[in-house]
DNA sequence: ATAAATTCTATCGAGTAAGTAGGGTATTAA
DNA sequence: TTAATACCCTACTTACTCGATAGAATTTAT
């Protein structure tokens, strides 16, 4: 399961991707239309922000506007920023591999091999699916 | 990620999985052999054999062993014992749905439509993996 | 200038879970 | 009767989750 966090930054960013290029949106616009709590949602679109996902205006009339293409925003980004790996175990994580403390014998470890299949399948769904994947009506 | 609790559960399949009908393991051993704190790894056998995948003798030269067919064991359902839900969210998930709370209207919920074909294609390859598949050699 | 609206920053707090460790009871074989 | 083992319960520390609180800084409208 995914945190509320990571949840509501996807809510966040296909509300904002729908307003792509036409200025931006309030955040307590935002967080009215989506339920997201309000303080929390500060924190969230700030840390959008520092990724690189989004902009944003100070003071009066500012805001928040999407700022990559909502087709290059993949879930395994915003997975990563705030849940962490999309791997099931360190050993197996792409961009964030670390030693499993409790492993003899890393080359022949046999759940390596088996997550690492498992995190490639998982890796592949999550990066195809878009922001813009959430905001076509087809099936 | 999974917890460090499913990671040692799946490890003390495997090495029981390797004496499969072949008389019981102690605690002890696996422990030392896989390195797993031993008073953690009582719990998680005894969640295990709860859970009906392991039977054991108890007293002197008692133990466990594989009760269930390594093969008809999978990363799901030992996924789903200690970790919880496959799914990214409770409204997709499959066996303990729960309506997301901020969720306004779910028949029309693109996260949901989303979510749910990122859960079957992460459930198909934690159900297509087994005990069993940790213990064959081949690639 | 002043006030209002907004982003930005930092911190705090309750609740929950993770990862153990400790101590004791029940059962069995030698 | 003793030792080895499963079984069971509790407690502990650390970290994380989901926010709430309290403002500071910035911009615009008036």
């Amino acid at each position: 399961m995914m945190s509320k966090k990571c949840k509501y930054a996807i809510k966040a960013l296909i509300a904002l991707a729908e307003h792509y290029e036409q200025g931006n949106l309030f955040t307590a616009d935002i967080s009215k239309a989506q339920n997201i709590p309000k303080k929390f949602l500060e924190q969230i679109l700030l840390e959008l922000k520092h990724a690189g996902f989004l902009g944003s205006k100070q003071g009066y009339g500012g805001g928040y506007y999407m700022k990559k293409n909502p087709a290059e925003i993949t879930v395994a980004d915003i997975y990563r920023l705030f849940d962490g790996n999309i791997a099931l175990l360190p050993c197996v994580s792409l961009l964030r591999y670390e030693s499993c403390d409790d492993c003899q014998d890393e080359a022949a470890c046999t759940l390596k091999r088996e997550f690492a299949k498992i995190r490639e399948q998982t890796r592949l769904i999550m990066v195809n699916t878009t922001i813009q994947s959430f905001l076509t009506q087809e099936k």
